[in-house]
DNA sequence: CGAATGACAAAAGTCAACATTTGTTATTCG
DNA sequence: CGAATAACAAATGTTGACTTTTGTCATTCG
């Protein structure tokens, strides 16, 4: 039986194993040496803390979250049909992750609430993402803002309420995607403005 | 020396005061019937719970809040303009309340979490006054938009970052005035389609 | 009679002793 | 020598006995 050697993708694979299973608050950084047979003190060596460990499998999980979102972002075609699709799939994957996923949902949950860097990062990406796809509508002549930046962060932070962890207790709400539709109005209107 | 009768003013005047010096965590009901020199047993004679009585001071206090809205919504003049005023005034009395009264902003927040009718029945008062707006704006041909009601719902969520209770930690980042004027920009644009 | 009381049970909250977890480091092992 | 460990201190969390608070109601008082 060969011994596998303690790698930094051997332990997050662990450390997401662990917190899936026993949740953010109960998962310990001894639950995830005993799961692979090492002291606690050896996971010391590969992440500087608990909160680094917790960050990091946060961002894969994101990373992977993001796949999807990337293909839609960097297809060609109508920028408004792909913003709106890149909005349909971020707020799916979202709320898929929340019921499907609660566990790990509630990690990030909590990581959101603290200002952490992998947050930041993950949200620096979808505005890149979303300047990007208005970018394209722009170039098209299909669309038409003074400022594709400043757009891009005005389309996420006015849909937040349906995509923002802060709001998910509000994603069972029955006239949440009535409430979707009104804001996709609005805001398209306004990104078509000449 | 007159008895003042137990009322359900005074009880009110009370429970906002012994709110504001404890705050939410610490008053409690013989907190406020001691200040009216009575047993708590008498405030259930008013109201039928702590809850009710915490509902009712977030009404009158909310509904403070709502006085200079009211002005603005019922102005005459360029609909945009008393819009933007409107949601100035509505974003800067959230952060006064923040700041300056956040015992009683601390009670609000938890009766917001917490889907209670008081909060539900200010969000709708919200509502009808952008949708007042938004109807004299498209009365006077300087707006338009296939459904006002929804229009003026979806102006609230949009902005929903810059005054709804649950991203107050987020008011004071370098960047929020920055990220307002671009969904202003954005939801201006919008409600202006032809 | 109707408003207010105070004694009471159940629920919720507090606190301090105790246990676990985090993070460090001197030592062991291959 | 470098990777892993085990023993440890400090921080954090848990537990359960105790206190306070909430809400009810039979009784009192004007």
């Amino acid at each position: 039986m060969t011994e596998a050697p303690l790698t930094r993708e051997r332990i997050l694979e662990a450390a997401e194993d662990a917190l899936r299973r026993f949740g953010p608050g109960k998962a310990t950084v001894v639950d995830v040496a005993r799961a692979l047979g090492v002291s606690h003190g050896s996971v010391y060596r590969h992440f500087p803390s608990k909160a680094a460990l917790r960050e990091a499998v946060t961002g894969l999980w994101l990373a992977r979250m993001m796949d999807s979102l990337t293909a839609v972002a960097e297809e060609d075609g109508p920028a408004a049909d792909r913003l709106r699709r890149w909005l349909d799939l971020l707020i799916a994957a979202k709320r898929t992750r929340a019921c499907g996923d609660p566990e790990l949902f509630a990690n990030y949950l909590q990581l959101a609430a603290g200002a952490r860097a992998v947050v930041a990062a993950h949200v620096a990406h979808l505005v890149q993402q979303v300047a990007r796809i208005i970018g394209d509508g722009i170039a098209q002549g299909e669309l038409s803002t003074p400022d594709p930046a400043a757009a891009a962060r005005a389309v996420l932070d006015a849909t937040g309420r349906f995509h923002n962890p802060a709001h998910a207790a509000e994603w069972t709400d029955p006239g949440i995607d009535a409430a979707f539709e009104a804001v996709w109005t609005l805001i398209l209107a306004g990104l078509r403005t000449r």
